[in-house]
DNA sequence: TTGTAGGCGTTATCAC
DNA sequence: GTGATAACGCCTACAA
């Protein structure tokens, strides 16, 4: 049955081949006419088609074109956390540079989730991405080799393997570290807390973890590490351990939170149990958001730029995309630390 | 030239001729193995396409299921900005029901900005999705018309139109607002400042003021607007109105913040300034995040549930898809108020 | 139980 | 200048 009789349904989408019919020419001309091959037609027929497209409100089926070329312009990026505002900058640095340069940036959550990181990879590799962002929940990707046969151009982001295969963008963890490592021992502490979840999960961790101790027992110091889970964090519990290991406060000691959230919980204990800091105790953190300054305006921190390291990814990315080989292997984003008087 | 000789390029994804060729029979017959159709094909038969496709890591290309089947399993939404974490809830709510149900669904960010939700909306018209759950910048949609034509099941999310069309997800932003509204009236204040982003632009925010009002100036309280600028904030220039307008604070006067940020700033200040709440002054505010609570446990807040409204407004979306007719016009999802101490 | 073939909406290579 | 037409990978009547 041809084509050109009006037996569509109702809210059919229009098709490049509606098109042609109503302009009475060929597909190919429209194909043309789409892709700005005005030369290779008249003037006049260029003008009905440009009508005929406007009037009937017709963009071409994204997915038929995909399918052709074998590709899209949407790019993926799998993050941890939706609720770490890390996350979200990086998804917002990306996003930024990826618009400007014609592709759509689409988010998924692995939600910190091993098994659900392997499924929604397994889920994107017929997705016909143009290339994938990963925010890997731990040390190592599952589902590796399904995407490396696949060919698809990748971009891991605030981790890294043992094996790297893809380029990586990453905080320069160790080396903040080492100086907050430093300018705590400065300061003439005699004890470090290290404050954070569980220090073999991630890379980034043990960078901190690695960072500080050096400098800092390179000076004599001992440090402590209290493991805690994000989740079910007990304030009460993680106060006492503190006294304990401070010697209710005779022990000049400064804390360090690894991540914003342990942090703000540290603030929090701090303005509930009205300890005076930084006489004794000083605190400092991993601290991203702007708004815990908000709260408290003198706190020190450490402060990563996420939305940079998103907005570089993106960039290495599409050069991998373009040009089909991989830029640098590791590219450190510098972190800094503010100085406020928390510690 | 036919399929089954090996000219494929490296890392060419395998199709489902690959295994049809490898498995020795014809694609339909593979193609009825995916779609679990065992009972068509002999047992030894379904067990080598099996096998095969183990072997060969075969995943079906969705792209060209899509184009097939005119839909996909894909749902988006559209946020309206992604640094707030309302916004980020939704996302959560929709998705933890939607993976539930075998749908998988990805973010993208209008940013607040009109011209971006129109342009990203026209995008996703041709992308074969499922449906589109939108929570919209303002009170309109641009491309309403592209978007009703294409009869693409919709949602809106926290926002409602003068013209409904689509089924709307709200806080029960008024009847709240009246709650506390009263609540302020019965703690014995004399005024109330309400601080706010422009109040016109969405229906969220008229309704809070309206419910506010309506309470508490039948009561004889005068109110007071002070519309800011959440991104350009200026503390001491909203510190020192608020000192006028309480004449230094004699009056007692509770502060009412309708959104996170703005209650952040809110508490930043009396922080900083050193305010002695509420003896004179109460404070609250919207917020949805449990981390103000960290902060500071003691704030009267009320709290609405994105989550709830996500989870919610997915399972009708996916009504919707189902039966392709609209459930309710409007739903409610309830906000409550924790009452803390600082009103 | 299994295979053939047409079509989903595009793109692009040929022809004319 | 313009139009057929063969893919892209999959689904699904309809045959066999």
């Amino acid at each position: 049955m041809p084509d050109n009789e009006y037996n569509k349904i109702p809210n059919a989408p229009v098709t490049i081949q509606d098109i042609a019919n109503l302009a009475d020419v060929s597909i190919a001309t429209v194909s043309r006419y789409l892709h700005g091959h005005l030369n290779r037609m008249s003037a006049e027929t260029a003008e009905r088609i440009g009508r005929i497209i406007k009037e009937n409100n017709y963009v071409p089926n994204k997915v038929a074109q995909n399918l052709k070329q074998k590709t899209s312009s949407t790019i993926g990026i799998m993050v941890a956390n939706v609720d770490d505002s890390f996350s979200v900058e990086l998804y917002k640095g990306a996003e930024e540079y990826l618009f400007s340069v014609g592709y759509e940036l689409v988010l998924i959550n692995s939600n910190g989730d091993v098994d659900r990181e392997q499924q929604l990879l397994t889920e994107m590799r017929n997705r016909q991405l143009a290339g994938l962002l990963v925010q890997p929940v731990q040390n190592k990707l599952h589902d590796f080799t399904a995407l490396k046969d696949l060919g698809l151009p990748v971009m891991i982001l605030d981790r890294h393997f043992d094996e790297p295969y893809w380029p990586v963008i990453e905080s320069n963890n160790e080396e903040i570290s080492q100086q907050l490592g430093q300018l705590i021992v400065d300061k003439g502490y005699e004890e470090v807390i290290i404050l954070t979840e569980t220090v073999a999960a991630t890379t980034s961790r043990q960078l901190r973890v690695k960072g500080i101790q050096e400098q800092v027992e390179a000076a004599g110091l001992i440090t402590h590490i209290i493991e805690v889970d994000e989740n079910h964090f007990d304030g009460d519990a993680v106060h006492n351990r503190i006294g304990e290991l401070t010697n209710h406060r005779q022990i000049k000691t400064a804390i360090v939170a690894l991540k914003e959230p342990l942090l703000l919980q540290l603030v929090g204990l701090k303005i509930r149990k009205n300890v005076k800091y930084p006489q004794q105790i000083g605190i400092v953190g991993f601290a991203d958001t702007p708004m815990i300054n908000i709260l408290d305006p003198d706190l020190t921190l450490v402060r990563q730029n996420p939305m940079e390291m998103g907005r570089m990814s993106a960039k290495m990315l599409v050069a991998q995309i373009k040009n089909d080989d991989l830029p640098a292997d590791i590219v450190h984003i510098k972190a800094e630390i503010i100085e406020g008087t928390s510690l």
